[in-house]
This record gives structure tokens, C-alpha cells and sequence, in this order.
RNA sequence: GGGCAGGUAGCGAAGCGGUCAAACGCAUCAGACUGUAAAUCUGACGGCUCAUGCCUUCGGAGGUUCGAAUCCUUCCCUGCCCA
């Protein structure tokens, strides 16, 4: 039933960056196939931000590969949390959800995980479940579990402790809840970045307390946004969704620094590790355009998640756009109502939204990134040009279609 | 509970009675360049306005003043030290 020891632990090491500890993950698999029982594979997900991109994919492609050896992934969505939301100064970001909202968040994040996952061996939890019925001895019981000095131990806190920055105590909590997650559903591995070293390795010794065997953590690279600094995270917009639509994938990929394309190859696409050598290679020998492995880099991913036939059509596209500056396929349309000359460029982009002020069309005008049908718009009080209908252009990738509608 | 230092545009950070829509850096956007980028250079970067100009901003609320981001009162928030 179960693929052999190594060849699972290959498929497994494969991308990884740290396995702590990596005996117990042989021991475990060893039993799971002497008894013929799958290992509860655990990955934590945020549902206050349900929009999935290549950084989540990293981490639920390897849970993909547990499912595929046959073990079962366990998705705990992080509702409670969610809904006491994040008071702390800087995180802003995290407003408290109702319950409807993490519910609704949830099932988002459920819906983009199993355009990786397989729908078989796969089960998922609110975490609220458990954690909504601790009452405040249970919490001071668990936190009497673990002291202040192993807290300060993560990275995070001491370096914020020393710069002076707020830690409010129940960021100290959390860790604990994440490892009350794993007490819960028995996690036998549980995934993470790297950067969830600390709050994975809690886990095991609250597994310990309550009696459990401990889990196994298992952390993958983190994976660098599109601008190659920073982690890929929608809040610095650097990201490359996995539900966006074909050519944006395909666009933003061939946007990404070239330093980045090995790592992206690596842990966000199925290429072979024959592939991924010969692609290093090529790279390190700068023998060829590394445009030409991007371009692969883009279908790949564009084939991933829409279909090769999206792949080469986003390529074409993109192709034309950029290359030969012509049309995309497809335009979005707009329709104006133009009474006797009434509508002037400038009032055209606010109202199609293209966008966000008159301010910043007049500026987008003298500086010369608006054009139609391909022809410099000059001046911010022009007029809408005597046509029934003309190509709208702002910058390099927004296209609209105008219709005009004259009534006199 | 006490003392001290802070809260300025997306972020970081100057300004400390008028010349402040607020220096500078980052991020962002546009143009040139290109392999789409990156790097580099140029420009813009609160809103309305063709423009002179006007309007809303400097933690919140009041006040002093002809005039306040800048002074006063009070409240909220953060850090440090002491108890």
C-alpha cells in the first residue's frame, strides 16, 4: 500500500530545508508501513488572508506529496485566532472576522489548497473547535507549561525585546495555541516555513505534556516575492496568486529577477531534479538568454495552475504586447455616453477607473503613459477623439476598450 | 503608581509658531533603456483646479494666537527606567 521507506523519504527530502528531528520521520514512516496506517500530516493555514500565491504552494505541494504516498494532510484553519483578531500595534491588518468570515475564509482557502492538494486523504478543521472551549484555567495551565525565557528563545521576540518594541502577552500565547492544534488532531509532522521553526518545535513539547508521541517538523525554504528581497506576501505585492488569471501568472513570472528563476524552478514547479541540474547549469554557465528559461519558468506555472494550452496562449499574448507592442486578445470594454462633446480624456480615466484620482491622470498624461489607438495623448484638457470607438492605454499593461456613444 | 522619551503622508524619518501639503530615504507610478525585468537616468508621488488658487491632513478632542505639525490643557497609544 505504502511506497517503500526510501523512495518515500526521497520524495519527502526533496526541496526541504530542515527536518528536526529526521530519525523520528523514519520511525514513523517505518511503523505507518509495518501497520499499514497513514501519518497525520498537519499544516496550519491563516484564514485572514485566504488569497493563496507561490509561497503557500511551496509548503501544500509537499503536503501533496505526502497525500500521494498515501498519507493524510490535515488543514487546521486558524479561525479562533482569527476571530480575537491581533491587537498589537503594527498588525493592523489582522481586523477581528466573525464567525461567518472564517467560515467563508475558510472554505476559499479549502477551494485554491485543492488546486493542489487531491481531494483524496485530505481533511480539514476550525481550530476554534478546541481551542474556543479551553476556558481561562485550561489557558493558565498551558501556559504555566512553558516559561518566558524558551519564549524569548524565538528570534522574533528577542530581537523585538531588545529593539524595544512591543510584545503583547498574547503573542506569547499563540505558539501554544499552534501546538494545542497538534495536540488535538495527534500531528505526526507538521509543515511550515522556516520561519515557523520555533512555533513547530513548541508543538512537541506540548505534545509531550499531553502524553503524545511528538511530532515531527518539517520546514521548507521560504520563498522570495517577485521583487527577490523580500518573502512573497500579498500585503508588499509581491506575489504571484494562484487563482489569478493566466496571463497576469505568466507576466509577473517573466518580471522576476533573474537570480530568482533556480529557487522558483525548485520549489514551485514539477520539473525533475535531472531538469533542475541542467537548469542550473545553464544559469551558472550563462550559456543561453536567461529569458529563455523564464519563459519556460512562466508556462510551467501558468500550465499548473490553468492548462499548457493557457501556457502557450499567455506566452503569445505576451508576446505581442510587449514585444511586438500590440493588442492583448482580449480588451475589457467601456461604455461612455458622450453628450455633444461633454467628456474629456482626463474624466474618461477616473470614470473607467483606470485611475484612482484626476490628479494622477494629469500626471499620467504629461508624462506622456497614455495613449490612444496608439497615438501620445499630449494634453490633459483633450477631448474624446471623433470615434465610435478607440483602444484606451495607460502605462504599459492597462488596455480598455472605449465605446462612445455620441448623443447630440 | 512615579519619572523620561515618543506618536508626522504606504513605510522609515526630518521639521518644533508664519516661507509646510510638510526635507530626505525606501516603496509606488510614468518615461527612456532592455530580454519582460533588474540596474541606471528623468519625472511624478493628499484631493480639487488649465492655472493663480482653494480644500482636507502631522495620535484624538478642546484652547492660546492675526496665524499651530510646531505653544497650552486633556484624553488615548507605545517604549525605557524606577516602584
Amino acid at each position: 500500500m505504502f511506497p517503500r521507506l526510501n523512495e518515500q523519504m526521497d520524495l519527502i527530502k526533496r526541496g526541504v530545508a530542515e527536518i528536526i528531528p529526521e530519525d523520528d520521520l523514519v520511525r514513523k514512516i517505518e511503523r505507518s508501513i509495518k501497520t499499514k496506517k497513514s501519518l497525520n500530516i498537519k499544516l496550519g493555514c491563516d484564514p485572514s488572508r485566504p488569497d493563496l500565491h507561490l509561497g503557500h504552494s511551496v509548503v501544500l505541494r509537499k503536503l501533496r506529496q505526502f497525500q500521494d504516498i498515501g498519507h493524510q494532510a490535515i488543514l487546521i484553519i486558524g479561525d479562533f485566532t482569527g476571530m480575537i483578531g491581533d491587537p498589537s500595534g503594527r498588525s493592523k491588518t489582522r481586523p477581528a472576522l466573525s464567525m461567518d468570515d472564517t467560515r467563508q475564509n475558510g472554505q476559499t482557502y479549502f477551494e485554491q489548497a485543492t488546486k493542489i492538494l487531491s481531494a483524496q486523504r485530505i481533511s480539514m478543521y476550525y481550530n476554534s473547535e478546541w481551542l474556543g472551549k479551553m476556558n481561562f484555567a485550561d489557558v493558565i495551565k498551558l501556559a504555566s507549561k512553558y516559561t518566558v525565557a524558551r519564549m524569548m528563545e524565538r528570534d522574533d521576540f528577542s530581537q523585538r525585546f531588545k529593539a524595544g518594541e512591543p510584545i503583547s502577552v498574547h503573542e506569547l500565547l499563540y505558539p501554544l495555541a499552534q501546538a494545542m492544534d497538534s495536540v488535538a488532531i495527534k500531528a505526526d509532522v507538521e509543515l511550515g516555513g522556516t520561519d515557523q521553526k520555533f512555533n513547530l518545535l513548541v508543538g512537541r513539547d506540548i505534545q509531550r505534556e499531553f502524553g503524545l508521541e511528538p511530532q515531527v517538523t518539517l520546514m521548507m525554504p521560504i520563498l522570495p516575492g517577485t521583487d527577490g528581497v523580500e518573502k512573497m506576501s500579498k500585503s508588499l505585492d509581491n506575489y504571484i496568486g494562484i487563482s489569478e488569471p493566466a496571463r497576469e501568472i505568466y507576466g509577473k513570472t517573466l518580471r522576476i529577477p533573474d537570480e530568482l528563476i533556480y529557487a522558483y524552478f525548485e520549489l514551485t514547479t514539477d520539473v525533475t531534479t535531472k531538469d533542475l541540474k541542467s537548469i542550473k547549469q545553464e544559469l551558472d554557465q550563462k550559456k543561453s538568454n536567461p529569458r529563455d528559461l523564464k519563459r519556460r519558468l512562466a508556462r510551467s506555472l501558468v500550465a499548473l495552475y490553468h492548462s499548457p494550452d493557457d501556457a502557450s496562449k499567455s506566452e503569445e499574448e505576451f508576446d505581442r504586447i510587449f514585444v511586438q507592442k500590440a493588442l492583448p486578445d482580449e480588451v475589457e470594454e467601456f461604455e461612455v455616453r458622450d453628450n455633444a462633446g461633454s467628456v474629456d480624456i482626463l474624466t474618461l480615466l477616473t470614470r473607467a477607473k483606470l485611475v484612482a484620482s484626476n490628479g494622477e491622470a494629469r500626471r499620467l498624461i504629461e508624462q506622456g503613459g497614455v495613449t490612444i489607438d496608439g497615438e501620445k495623448v499630449t494634453d490633459h484638457r483633450a477631448m474624446l477623439p471623433e470615434k465610435p470607438e478607440f483602444i484606451l492605454k495607460v502605462g504599459k499593461r492597462r488596455f480598455l476598450r472605449i465605446k462612445v456613444q455620441h448623443s447630440h
